[in-house]
DNA sequence: TTCCCTGCAAAGGATTTGCATACAA
DNA sequence: TTGTATGCAAATCCTTTGCAGGGAA
């Protein structure tokens, strides 16, 4: 699936308007052939403006009475998991009712590569080491909220000298 | 609900084999009124041969195929959601389908009162008191798995001296 | 024009509920 | 006998899906 790889090689988001914010979401998108629509501009702007975590009901209320949009809440649905391939959004379950909360990450997670000679710092992303820390969370029945990855070594100059 | 606390007094199980944990948990829902029951039985030592969390689902199978105990699922719902209320399960949920999964909790949880003076470590379990942390967790957006609560002071023979 | 995006309604799966029956005390 | 426990089927809730129509490139 293509739309997984969307922010691979690139940086987080670290602006502090949406519009900064929105413009850098069409740039990367639009290198995977993903078009923009003004719902998922609408959603996207939503889940920006709160800090926490909101459920596709707590959206489609919001967009419907403070917004006036209309919005179907399966298109939610689909665009909300589809924020989620693109890992634009981390979700929880919440109890007791099982209900699913998005909310926007707001840089992209990165783990890093450090030098031990240069102490040159390269970031990188990797969505199958992603996927398998998941599974091992899974496996164990934590519930991650995040993690940090640093891989130690010499870098491809320090290699060579 | 008086279901809430059938534990409050009593100390955990140890025991090891499953009678033992059976005849101890007859013994405490007895005071509270409940019946005994052949089905919440064949639950419980279901629960009991398994050191991971189960499904619904999962129970249903266990007991139907390797036990050949007629039961309905919504039967298995009902006394599973009464254990929990006796607070003799544990449960999480799972990614992705959200299904809730089922562990016994082989030692009743309580609280420390401990004495500054003596040292005499008393234990206590508030329904209130959990009922409460389970909020704040909710509220934070946190998983919980466990928690210990000690609380110091003096207890009434040292206040005394 | 092409093909992605959206809406609607229906389907889906896990869990709960209402009510009649079965069973423990 | 009395009230609790269970089974069945229908209902419920959140979420997904199929398909036709709308819109971006």
């Amino acid at each position: 699936m293509s739309q997984n790889n969307v922010y691979t090689q690139e940086e987080g988001f670290s602006s502090s308007s949406f519009e900064n914010f929105y413009t850098h979401f069409v740039q990367l998108t639009a290198q995977s052939g993903i078009r923009t629509s003004s719902k998922r501009e609408s959603l996207l702007r939503a889940l920006y403006s709160c800090e926490s975590y909101l459920s596709a009901e707590e959206i489609y209320q919001v967009l419907h009475t403070e917004h006036h949009i209309r919005i179907s809440l399966a298109t939610i649905y689909k665009i909300l998991t589809f924020f989620e391939n693109l890992d634009v959004v981390s979700t929880v379950l919440t109890f007791p009712h099982k209900l699913k909360k998005y909310k926007l990450k707001r840089a992209v997670h990165h783990d890093h590569l450090l030098c031990l000679k240069c102490g040159t710092i390269t970031r990188f992303y990797d969505a199958t080491l992603e996927k398998i820390q998941e599974e091992i969370l899974t496996t164990h029945h934590f519930k991650g909220t995040h993690h940090t990855l640093t891989l130690y070594g010499f870098c491809e100059k320090c290699q060579d000298e």
